[in-house]
RNA sequence: GGGCAGAUGCCCGAGUGGCUAAAGGGGGCAGACUGUAAAUCUGUUGACGUGAGUCUACGGUGGUUCGAAUCCACCUCUGCCCA
């Protein structure tokens, strides 16, 4: 390895925080950094995206924010859409093979993606490909060539593949393209380096092995990030999970609040990979993760939104209060409370209202109901639960 | 091709003829408390019905039985082993 330059060093470290980097780490991504200096030829840093299912949450903007950092050093971005790859599904464990979605879903799929990423980065200077273009009119002798490029003990070294094996479950064989079709993208793209969660590592490693089997010597470097958890601080934030999922198109009250809603053990990794700010472990643990939900959704929606959001926090939950923007529903006749809640879509069934009246959580101008049978007959506040209200009228 | 094991509610998982709308855990929802929608504790978690109760549900289809998630047959899917 020639020497590489002090600048690149302090360059690759300032990019690598909060990531690992195989191989050779910060020293890996330095060197690439000072080739592509020499060369005067701009990195190719790719990350693949997954068009089924398009909305974007938290979890995703830790990758993003570190792809913009690269994009302001003056770096090529390389966004994939999984055109192809999506209709194989990444082994997750439980997940099963996926409809294969028309090349009209996928593009109206990746449009929305866009849209979301473009809050974190510049879209229009990234390079946009679809690996569909390829996958579609590869002929099946060149995938057994893209195949004979691993072994099925090597795919067996992955994590939840090797679990499943001894477990003694199912293993579909087109769970085991995922990896290699994701590492041919790596070639055809010619990728420099790859981002992913830390999940990604084997797909990411895989597409050094392939680029190198396709005749490219200097293969692409991983850089994985952690993967952060969702608001219930135990599995990690994921589509498969949407309860626990902050996504960008939330509204700014839901941002705010779900934000909020987040453990305070997690503020500390929510801070350093979700915004640029510091967390201060001698603050009010309460009013450190206000400061990050107001942070958080003011980068997605701005401040005027943020301040909007934080005011209704503030009244609503900490000074139970009533929102103010709640709907206002006007009865022709006097309707029976379970059936009024389940016409506002508070609950799914009138035993579940039924339940939730049981349960003390249903109350009419701040008076707790405790009949099922009440008949609401005048106008007034109707609150279900802590976060539903309309507002009755005449 | 053969043998064995398995498929249960949102998820995991117990149950092997009536006491089972189905233990337990997770998650969800709610209540209490609080420094927050955190943590903790408690309750609740198929639908309809005020209620008694009725209906739907344990991979699918049939069958045995007064009665089946539980027994039988066939089918579908999955795993393991043998060839």
């Amino acid at each position: 390895m020639e020497k590489i330059e002090e600048k690149y060093i302090k360059q690759a470290e300032a990019l690598a925080q909060g990531a690992e980097i195989i191989p050779d780490g910060i020293m890996g991504l330095a060197q690439k950094l000072q080739k592509s200096a020499e060369t005067n030829t701009p990195l190719r840093v790719k990350l693949g995206l997954d068009p089924t299912r398009p909305d974007l949450h938290l979890g995703h903007t830790v990758v993003m924010r570190k792809l913009k950092k690269f994009q302001e050093l003056g770096h090529t971005i390389v966004l994939l859409v999984g055109g192809a790859t999506a209709m194989v599904g990444d082994p997750s464990g439980k997940s099963e093979t996926r409809p294969a979605l028309s090349k009209e879903q996928v593009e109206k799929n990746a449009e929305t993606y866009f849209s979301q990423m473009s809050k974190v980065l510049d879209i229009s200077k990234a390079e946009v490909r679809n690996n569909a273009d390829w996958f579609h009119k590869m002929t099946f002798v060149e995938l057994l060539k893209l195949a004979s490029s691993t072994t099925v003990a090597k795919l067996l070294t992955r994590d939840d593949f090797q679990k499943r094996y001894t477990e003694g479950r199912p293993i579909s064989v087109v769970e085991f393209f995922y990896p290699l079709m994701q590492a041919y993208d790596s070639a055809e793209l010619k990728a420099d380096i790859e981002l992913g969660g830390t999940d990604q590592t084997f797909n990411l490693l895989m597409g050094r092995d392939v680029q190198s089997f396709y005749g490219q010597k200097d293969g692409q470097i991983a850089m994985m990030l952690p993967l952060i958890e969702g608001t219930d601080g135990v599995v990690k934030m994921s589509k498969t999970y949407p309860e626990h999922c902050i996504s960008l198109t939330d509204s700014p009250k839901d941002m705010y609040g779900k934000l909020m809603s987040v453990t305070d053990s997690l503020m500390e990794k929510y801070f350093m990979y979700l915004t640029d700010l510091k967390y201060d472990k001698n603050n009010n643990p309460r009013d450190e993760k206000m400061r990050l939900a107001y942070e958080i959704t003011k980068m997605y929606n701005g401040e005027e939104e943020a301040e909007k959001a934080q005011n209704e926090f503030i009244n609503v939950v900490q000074n139970k209060g009533i929102p103010s923007d709640i709907e206002t529903v006007k009865l022709n006749e006097p309707k029976g409370i379970l059936d009024l809640i389940v016409s506002l879509n508070f609950t799914p069934s009138k035993g579940e209202a039924k339940r939730l009246i049981q349960g003390g959580g249903v109350k009419f101008d701040n008076e707790k109901i405790s009949n099922p049978q009440t008949i609401i007959d005048k106008e007034g506040i109707l609150q279900a639960g802590k976060r539903k209200y309309a507002k009755i009228t005449f």
